[in-house]
DNA sequence: GCCGTTTTCGGCCCGACTGTTTTCAGTCG
């Protein structure tokens, strides 16, 4: 679920800060005669600022709200909204009308706002610091800088330690105590959760919340449900006969590090070293609106609750209750509370077909819902293959024989034994003598496979298909924008899959130019992850998608979603964008050591939220239809 | 600030937990 603050964090990639407001546009940067582009984080940045100052000044709330939500608009836009604005076809962005997209125009025009900056002088932007402190909303920040002057957060800490926040108005010694264990929460706060690592979190938390007497089952909810690129903080939804004492058990947890709520229903713990986690409890049998509730997004439960009373219901996490026709739920006798077993029965109930969690964010499933357009999504079991993985001979771990051994268990029909190029020296690289070393091996592999399976059907657990590893490279596009291998050799190889590592911070021009020419190859059959990007480590490569798209789709060059959860790239978004442009994908592991084959879990997660089917992606194809797909580069290009 | 086959003005989703100004406001999800 999104926070109502979005002040710490709109951008999961992000690393968190105590003040991520972009710079004060006025200060310091020259007049220049064209000013930069924002992008579409740094755009979004200002508007989730303007939401948070709004909210700070006490103006209405919606206005906040509707600010936030032209920044989630922004910021999920699949194309550059200021290069679009600048070149006078703005995009139709959800939630802006014509007040917003005034502001995004002259911010687009010019990198500055003059309605943003007016509203910093009026509201001093170090109070987002305050609003950051968990438990402290709008109203106490307006208070202590009212009634102490209080600008900075450490001023805060002063005054609370001072005990000069007790007699403010609603304020009491407790208060204060609160007020210092938020900020040391605070400077505790870990940076958001890869999925791997909140999957960990979950499953340790299952094994020690199972066995807690009257609970039915358990399950993880909220964006991890979703499959969300990173997670902010973990959910838990329990059904259960005893709901006051599994909260107990839960905030007595060992792992707990602080208690943060623990009610009758609901409770809120602080992990040791780890992320905040909620636990929901609901009645048996009754399950469907609260897991509908507590996945979110909040933004698609808004949607629904809308919905609901169009139609003359109000919709929470309990269930429906009937609408008077003063418009406020009827209670006591007259009232009716509609509950289901399961999620389905409660998008039944709204008139809409299931909807895939992954799909839950408001970015258009509600409208496809309706006219019957969900997409059917790619599921984990469609996948044949996995058409990119390193071994000893690279920077992998374990040798080709291993690898292809645990790719050949899975019921894998191939696997894409992909090492680098030389050129990535750092990954020791093969040469081209190497690379037909390795070949030996792998014929030699492929033979005892043949052998194995015979002239009957493989056998038990093996793919019908039989196995076969297939020889590739990770070719690295050079710095220069050349390749390594020459086009006899590249040609002689099963798959290529290309990337780009070095020459990172080339201007966009030149780096989307490497990336182009990799695309106009006849040899190369896959770009690999795409962006460049390591979650909340290493910024995505400059690039020009629209081009790059236009280009991989013109020529069936494949895009990867790469599993690995540091890069998950493409993302979601983008993958979308580019299946609109007729692009297809492929989901690799990128698996250096067999456990990371694993890793295309996570690839799929993101092709569902890309709205992706199994035909959208070729390592779901078969092996003969992937490699006639690759062989016809040539004569496509 | 946004938005409209119930509206161009008047709405805008809903409930648990906390602390306390003991009937509700603030915060959060």
């Amino acid at each position: 679920m999104t926070s109502k603050k979005n002040l710490a964090n709109p951008d999961p990639s992000e690393e968190a800060t105590a003040n991520p407001a972009v710079q004060p546009l006025a200060d310091g940067a020259p007049p220049a005669s064209e000013p930069p582009l924002l992008s579409n984080d740094e755009l979004a940045r200002v508007f989730y600022e303007i939401g948070d100052l709004v909210e700070l000044k006490g103006e209405l709330v919606f206005k906040a709200v509707a600010y936030r939500r032209a920044a989630d608009a922004i910021a999920h836009c699949p194309v550059e909204v200021a290069r679009a604005y600048r070149e006078g076809h703005p995009p139709k962005l959800a939630g802006v009308g014509a007040a917003i997209d005034k502001k995004i125009a002259e911010l687009a025009a010019t990198g500055r706002l003059g309605f943003h900056e007016r509203l910093r002088e009026e509201v001093p932007p170090s109070l987002l610091e305050i609003l950051a402190i968990p438990g402290v909303g709008p109203r106490t920040v307006k208070e202590l800088h009212d009634a102490l002057g209080v600008l900075t957060l450490d001023d805060v800490e002063a005054a609370a330690r001072a005990g000069r926040i007790r007699g403010l108005k609603g304020m009491t010694p407790r208060t204060e105590e609160r007020i210092l264990e938020g900020i040391e929460a605070m400077s505790r706060r870990i940076r958001r959760l890869l999925l791997g690592e909140a999957e960990a979190h979950v499953e340790r938390l299952l094994a020690a919340l199972n066995g807690t007497p009257g609970l039915r089952s358990l399950q993880a909810a909220g964006s991890f449900r979703r499959r969300r690129e990173t997670i902010g903080d973990l959910d838990l939804l329990a059904e259960t006969d005893d709901p006051a004492g599994l909260v107990r058990t839960f905030a007595a947890l060992p792992e707990a590090e602080r208690v943060i709520a623990a009610g009758t229903a609901k409770g809120s713990i602080e992990l040791r070293g780890g992320p905040q986690v909620d636990l929901m409890t609901f009645p048996p049998g009754e399950g469907g609106t609260y897991m509908v509730h507590f996945t979110g997004s909040k933004e698609h439960n808004v949607r629904l609750r809308g919905m609901a009373r169009d139609r003359g219901w109000s919709l929470s996490e309990k269930g429906f209750l009937r609408l008077g026709p003063d418009g406020e739920p009827l209670t006591g006798p007259q009232g009716e509370l509609r509950t289901f077993a399961g999620e389905g029965e409660v998008y039944a109930f709204l008139g809409l077909p299931f909807v895939p969690p992954e799909l839950r964010e408001d970015r258009g499933e509600i409208e496809a819902a309706l006219e019957g357009g969900l997409p059917d999504l790619i599921e984990p079991a469609d996948l044949q293959g996995d058409a990119h993985a390193h071994s000893d001979w690279s920077d992998g771990v374990h040798t080709p024989a291993r690898m292809a051994e645990a790719a050949r268990a899975r019921g894998y029909a191939y696997l894409v034994l992909s090492d680098h190029s030389f050129g990535l020296g750092i990954a020791r690289g093969l040469t081209p003598e190497r690379v037909l070393a390795q070949r030996a091996v792998v014929a030699e592999l492929n033979e005892r496979f043949e052998r194995e399976e015979g002239a009957g059907s493989p056998p038990d657990g093996l793919h019908p298909d039989g196995f076969r590893l297939l020889h590739g490279c990770e070719l690295e596009i050079r710095s220069d924008g050349t390749f390594d291998f020459d086009d006899d050799l590249l040609a002689s190889f099963d798959v290529v899959v290309a990337s780009l590592h070095q020459g990172r911070r080339q201007p966009r021009e030149q780096l989307t130019a490497r990336v182009l020419s990799a695309i106009r190859s006849p040899h190369v059959d896959i770009l690999a992850h795409p962006s460049g990007r390591l979650i909340g480590e290493r910024p995505e490569l400059d690039l020009d998608w629209e081009s790059i798209f236009a280009e991989a789709a013109g020529t069936g060059t494949l895009l990867e979603i790469n599993g690995s959860d540091h890069r998950l790239d493409l993302d979601d978004v983008r993958a979308r964008r580019a299946r609109e442009l007729g692009c297809r994908f492929t989901i690799d592991s990128d698996a250096h050591r067999v456990e990371e084959l694993d890793n295309v879990r996570w690839g799929v997660s993101v092709a569902r939220r890309a709205w992706l089917s199994a035909a959208d992606v070729a390592t779901t194809w078969s092996r003969g239809e992937l490699l006639a797909w690759v062989a016809g580069k040539a004569a496509r290009v």
